[in-house]
DNA sequence: ACATTAATCTAACATCATTAAATTATTATT
DNA sequence: AATAATAATTTAATGATGTTAGATTAATGT
């Protein structure tokens, strides 16, 4: 009879939250990653603790310590694991393409995974799946002629630009969600949006409706398409 | 003699930190604002807690909770104060010119302050001083007749492409700082960056040198300009 | 069967934001 | 001037948080 890794106090079945995938395999990197993103999923990065993360595997908070330095390398991991989601276009297509197609792929992987943004954000681009990435962009550039010195800038906007506009999106589609079935008339940000003074800011409330209702997808091309013809535009 | 605010148990002078500028005068919003802000000038955002605040108050913690919600209100207003001490150009100026003041100004003012980009980040756009500035923008694109749809976007645009250039201002400054005078050759961000095998990113580590050594102010109305051009082009 | 290493746990520390209730200071009223 | 009412602050506590040292248990090697 294998003996399986369970502490004389503790019953055996139950409690260990429906993350874990099999019974009491002994912990590990990977499962930790693992619980840390449907911890993710389920209830946000901001309720992400490590007691929460060690409850979720049916273990106590200080045994993560032992396969993972901090929460800040988690945090890493977790930027790495989402930017190794994210693939890279077919070479045969013009630069233009590419980029279009890594774009809108990137942005679809930010979706895939709440608060992506922010986990993105609070992590540095040192590791090795986000510097293919920036190295995919400069690669891209320079093949397709541009001059050396504006090619980190130009990565840097697309970049920038696609954290941006989805961080926007992310937000302007939690304002635009259909109003709570609660009894209480709330003070949400959309009501507080739509009774500003049209005086004070009268441009603000006439364009208010391009800001929510929206195809996103439609904007995302056009904000990109900005930004190539913004770059075509520095040519000599 | 007018008897002052002074608790029984606690000898009057000294231990209140540096930042109170005058001897007890019964605590305010506005005081409080004010040692939050040279709070954040000498720890940083990171190290802010209300503890701290209140002891650099002479005041227990407690006590900001009858002149301040909590903390994310007291974050709100920070934004604000940020904001509200970045100006808008002359009417007489050309869109361009216009636009390219109020960008220049509001990353000064972005780098008066610590942590000012996370701060911008962390609390919505909600409050009357960003409001206003989002009001400029909206009517500078409409007077300079672009349409409708797009005015929401360029202007997300240009918003977004100030924060991200500060934002990464700030990174590259700080990899880019002179070697701390320790006797340990400790690893930085930088080293782990010039090790990087030329064979895996090699344009990555061609192109390094564009983005260290660089003139900001420069490549800012570059990057301004990219994105100008870009919406010139959307013009039918 | 014993010794060694690997993995987890217990228990604690320091810090954090926040709240209720008690306390003290200020102001208003008689 | 004494007292009542209100304003401002403190005490004390609650429940989180990340992290660490040392004890404890499990797995492995001899």
């Amino acid at each position: 009879m294998a003996r399986r890794r369970i502490h004389p106090l503790q019953t055996e079945g139950a409690d260990e939250g429906q993350g874990a995938s099999d019974v009491h395999t002994p912990l590990d990197r990977e499962r930790i990653i693992q619980a840390v993103l449907t911890l993710l999923r389920d209830e946000g990065l901001g309720s992400i603790s490590m007691r929460k993360i060690a409850d979720s595997l049916g273990v106590k908070a200080a045994s993560l310590y032992y396969h993972v330095k901090d929460k800040e390398q988690l945090m890493h991991l977790l930027a790495e694991q989402i930017s190794s989601d994210v693939s890279f276009p077919d070479e045969s297509l013009d630069w233009q393409e590419q980029l279009r197609e890594w774009a809108l792929h990137f942005r679809l992987v930010l979706h895939r995974y709440r608060d992506a943004i922010s986990i993105m954000s609070a992590t540095m681009a040192g590791s090795p799946q986000r510097l293919a990435h920036i190295e995919f962009l400069y690669r891209l550039f320079a093949k397709s002629g541009f001059s050396d010195p504006h090619i980190p800038w130009f990565a840097s906007m697309v970049k920038n630009f696609i954290y941006s506009f989805v961080d926007e999106e992310n937000r302007l589609m939690a304002i635009a969600a259909p109003v709570e079935p609660s009894d209480k008339i709330e003070e949400t940000p959309a009501t507080r949006m739509q009774s500003l003074s049209a005086e004070l800011y009268p441009h603000f409330v006439r364009l208010l409706p391009y800001t929510t209702a929206v195809n996103w997808d439609e904007e995302f091309l056009f904000g990109l398409k900005v930004l190539v013809d913004g770059f075509e535009a520095q040519r000599k």
